[in-house]
DNA sequence: TCTGGGGTCCTAGGACCC
DNA sequence: TCTGGGGTCCTAGGACCC
């Protein structure tokens, strides 16, 4: 089989989306609750904070979008039914997705839970399918063979081309069913940028429209006359270069199989605002005995870590450090976080909305660079008892659940209850 | 309308080193 | 005593995506 030919031969590249992925599981998961509501909602209570994780088609059609106030989405839509879905579910059907997809190519990557790019490049004769169109349909087809879900396929030389038209491959409104595929033809690419809104491409949000609208930018077509150093003036010599670029459909950047994780975090909006430290400090010792034991099960350790803390006012303000060695145990991420966290409180003292942790700078456990002998005495931050007694806690929470192991610092207010504010969002 | 939770990437300034 | 420039790391903030 002759190699494919980079300069010759166009990328085949593929991005397959599940269509409202989060309605889809949660039907999937209570077939005669959930499953048979057409209004459906996935998200916070109308009484919370929440905002609309996805809704079902027919919510749609009422004006209801993901990112909208749960509340608001209500007063649109005041039959639907709002439901949470379990993370763990998500999970699974995210995975399921990606096996099915792991036996066309090797070449997939996950962009987002329900997300993922294949390049099929120089399959042709694996497939065997006349067409890349009819490899997509087979892939469609086993997706929802395998679990249920439907998903739109988008297709062309580029990722940008790719996810664009996906977009074009979604059902509409919920009668037209499922999603489809649609593929950009080699060469068509400038064609089918050029009928587009400038907001239809990825990596322009409601600030960068905003400064494109100054320069009378709204499509595609305003920017195709403009040349390089005009737009390099106007949005600098990266974004200029990279606007050019992709309102011509032109994307060279790689599928690129499995990228590792940079982060892990949690955050939690409370469903009322906070301001006593006691309280403040029993959810940070939850969060961060949460993002330390997701650490610890993915085989990472992470140098830096990150508190932020959403005042009442939505002003939104962060702290973080970098230590001198990756860490993953409880003791060394809660002192840190405990640091961090009464450095934002020195700086502003406001009743709080949000609390987060993160961990970043993540290395694999065990792996090349990890655990040097630091300091001169050969010590480290973390001591082998640290470790496990992290080890050990694991084990406990996987037998037990969570409730199996508290904090000391929990156990220190008898009168309160578990000093867990309801979360009002659904658990993804 | 009153704004979730999971992320990634970029920028800019300052510290520090050569 | 005053002065350069490049590279890397760290921190804070922000845009963006699903």
């Amino acid at each position: 089989m002759p190699a494919p030919h980079p300069a010759t031969d166009p990328r085949r590249i593929l991005l397959v989306d599940a269509d409202a992925f989060y309605v889809s599981v949660a039907r999937l998961e209570d077939p005669d609750g959930a499953g048979r509501e057409p209004l459906l909602i996935v998200g916070g209570t109308a009484e919370g904070r929440g905002v609309v994780t996805s809704a079902s088609y027919e919510c749609r059609a009422f004006g209801v979008r993901s990112a909208m106030p749960t509340a608001q989405a209500l007063r649109l839509c005041p039959r639907a039914v709002v439901v949470p879905v379990s993370r763990e579910a998500c999970s699974a059907a995210s995975r399921a997705i990606r096996a099915v997809l792991d036996d066309f190519t090797p070449d997939v990557e996950p962009a987002s839970i329900d997300e993922f790019y294949l390049d099929l490049s120089g399959t042709e004769r694996l497939h065997a399918d006349p067409t890349l169109e009819a490899t997509a349909r087979r892939i469609r087809h086993a997706v929802h063979e395998s679990t249920g879900l439907d998903v739109s396929i988008g297709g062309g030389t580029s990722r940008l081309i790719a996810k664009m038209a996906a977009r074009e491959a979604k059902p509409r409104r919920a009668a037209e069913g499922r999603g489809g595929v649609y593929l950009v033809p080699p060469g068509e690419e400038l064609e089918f940028m050029r009928a587009r809104p400038l907001a239809a491409i990825p990596g322009i949000g409601p600030r960068f429209q905003d400064r494109l609208q100054r320069y009378g930018l709204r499509q595609v077509a305003d920017v195709l006359p403009r040349d390089v150093a005009t737009l390099i003036g106007w949005f600098g010599p990266r974004g200029g270069r990279w606007l050019f670029n992709c309102v011509r459909g032109i994307d060279h950047s790689p599928v690129v199989r499995d990228g590792r994780r940079k982060s892990v975090g949690h955050e939690e909006t409370f469903a009322r605002d906070l301001n006593d430290d006691d309280d403040l400090h029993t959810e940070l010792t939850r969060l961060t005995t949460s993002v330390a034991r997701d650490l610890r099960r993915t085989g990472h350790r992470a140098r830096t870590m990150t508190v932020k803390l959403r005042d009442a006012d939505f002003t939104t303000r962060q702290a973080s450090v970098t230590l001198p060695e990756a860490v993953s145990t409880d003791r060394i991420l809660l002192a840190t976080a405990r640091d961090l966290l009464a450095r934002l409180r020195r700086s502003r003292r406001a009743p709080a909305r949000l609390l987060g942790v993160t961990a970043s700078g993540l290395t694999a456990a065990g792996g090349a660079g990890d655990q040097l002998p630091l300091f001169e005495d050969g010590g480290s931050l973390e001591s082998d008892r640290d470790l496990a007694l992290a080890s050990a806690v694991d084990g406990i929470t996987q037998r037990f659940g969570r409730t199996g192991v508290r904090r000391g610092v929990e156990m220190r207010h008898p009168g309160c209850p578990p000093s867990r504010p309801t979360p009002n969002t659904d658990p993804t």
